[in-house]
Formats: C-alpha cells, sequence, structure tokens
DNA sequence: TCTTAAATTAGAATAATTCTAATTTACCCT
DNA sequence: AGGGTAAATTAGAATTATTCTAATTTAAGA
C-alpha cells in the first residue's frame, strides 16, 4: 500500500482521537484517502474494500464511517436522499432546517443575496442554487 | 369542507394539469391547503387523511405527492434524511449536484459569497449554511 | 500478562419509499 | 347516455439505506 500525505495525516488524526486503532479502521482509512479528496456512500466503499481480500463488513464499514465524522476524520453530506418534505409554496425559496426539532421554514429567496458562484463544471448547465440555513435552539 | 383561495387554486391546477380528478386528489389537495401548514412528509399527510372517515391508502398518497410536484401542484424538498455521502474533504465548503450523473463535487467556501441573510427565527442559533447548486448536463 | 471497555460481526429490525398486479374509475368518443 | 381504455387506486411485497442486537474478539493501559 503506497503512502502518501493524505494517508498519513487521516492516519494521525486517528491516532489523536480517542478512537483505537484497529486493522479495518487502518485499511479503510488507507482505502479513502489513497486518491485526494472525493466522495462515497457506505456501500461505495463495501464494494471497494470487499475487491480485496481482507473483508470488512458493512457493519463496521458503518460504524467507522460514522466514528470519523463524530471524530472530524470524515465529513458527511445529507443530499438527494430518500426522506421527502413537500412544500404546498411552490414559489422558488430556501430554507431554515432546524437541527434540534427537524423543522423546515421557508426563507424567500429575496432575504438571501448571493453575489458570487463558482464557474459551472464544462459541459453543465445551472439548474437551481438551494441554500439550507441549519439552525437550532 | 370550507374552501379558501389556496385550495381553489390548487384544484384549478389540478384540472388544467393532465392528471385526472379523482376524490382522493381532491380531497388530498383540500386537505393540504387547508392552512398555513407548509410542509409535511408523505407519512404525516397519511395520519392527518386518515383521521377522517375516508381512507387514502399510503400508496396513493405517494403516488399524488409525485405527480403533484411533477405538475408544479407543489415543491419537493429532500434534505436531512438517510442517504449520506462522505467527504474527505473536512474544510467547509459547498457543492454541485449533478442530477444526471447524482454526483458530488466540491465548491470552496470562497468561491460563494453570501452578502445576505433573514434574521433566525427567534431563540435559534445560526449553525451553518449549505449551498448547493444543482446541475445537470 | 490481565483487564475491560471498545470494536467487530452476522443477521435481524426499521424506515421511507417504490413496485406489483389486480381491481376500479375518469373521461373521451361516438 | 354507454362503452372502451388508459390512468388511478389499493394491499401487500420488495427494495434501499441504515441502525440495532447480542455474541465474540481485540486494543491498549495498568
Amino acid at each position: 500500500m503506497k503512502m502518501n500525505s493524505h494517508i498519513t495525516r487521516a492516519l494521525n488524526n486517528l491516532k489523536k482521537s480517542p478512537l483505537k486503532v484497529t486493522i479495518q479502521r487502518t485499511r479503510l482509512i488507507e482505502i479513502l484517502f489513497k486518491n485526494g479528496d472525493h466522495h462515497f456512500t457506505a456501500e461505495d466503499v463495501h464494494k471497494e474494500v470487499n475487491k480485496n481480500k481482507y473483508k470488512i463488513s458493512l457493519a463496521t464499514i458503518y460504524n467507522c464511517l460514522n466514528q470519523f465524522t463524530k471524530h472530524e476524520i470524515l465529513k458527511s453530506v445529507r443530499m438527494s436522499s430518500d426522506k421527502v418534505y413537500f412544500d404546498t409554496n411552490t414559489e422558488g425559496h430556501h430554507h431554515f432546517f432546524c437541527k434540534s426539532t427537524q423543522k423546515l421554514c421557508d426563507i424567500k429567496y429575496s432575504d438571501v443575496k448571493i453575489t458570487s458562484l463558482p464557474k459551472m463544471p464544462k459541459g453543465k448547465k445551472l439548474k437551481s442554487v438551494e441554500v439550507v440555513v441549519n439552525i437550532s435552539d
């Protein structure tokens, strides 16, 4: 397994965290960080890991990814997923989302001003911009 | 069932759409648009509907909400849900999300400038602001 | 080395949603 | 108005992503 700075940094973060350094965690970090920044689901990781001869169970992958996220070795984004909220307001608008109450609340487009956006990846067209302002009690 | 302008407008949208006007769809619109309670999940609607004596099956509620969304009688937001993408980039950042490929791509914080936000609902603290730029081929 | 809390695991459980296939219904066409 | 047909409804099964359970194993400090 070829080392690189992303891997060593992540392994270091693991050592500094209160998490135990197990072979599963070490191998996961080696795989996840071996080629720069990228995004993946737990299922993606499970497929990738189990191409190799040392298998890691799906439950462990979930546990590790969640622990890594809690200890800031990874970040997680929830998106395009399965829990859907419907909204009788069909105007374009943004949302407050309260983590404590799990409730949504509308923000009018005109209440948010975005004055710069990056250029689109080539060949892609802009569809919409969604702003979620996460709040809590 | 008391009428109001939201209900009549939504019923009108239903009539103008290619969707058939069934009693289930009519009743759903009457319930969804009768008050300012704007966000709900399919399960919320199912509970609300089946307090009454005319039941509507959960499958129909899902079908109708999805059809309504497709025909712009409702809007839907996917959020705080169950499909999680992990990211080896632990810096704060925003995302491109490509609807065609279902792939994520990072946007640096510094590439997005937000110059105004609404004031927080009272008693709530700002946690974070997430911008998703939806794109497609 | 011993101890023990933490980690791993297979498989069951859960939750949100979609699919299936049988039945019923809306509404266009005479 | 009646008939045909594509669309809609339904119960229940299937699917998907994830978490839980409970038994076993392991890391790492005393």
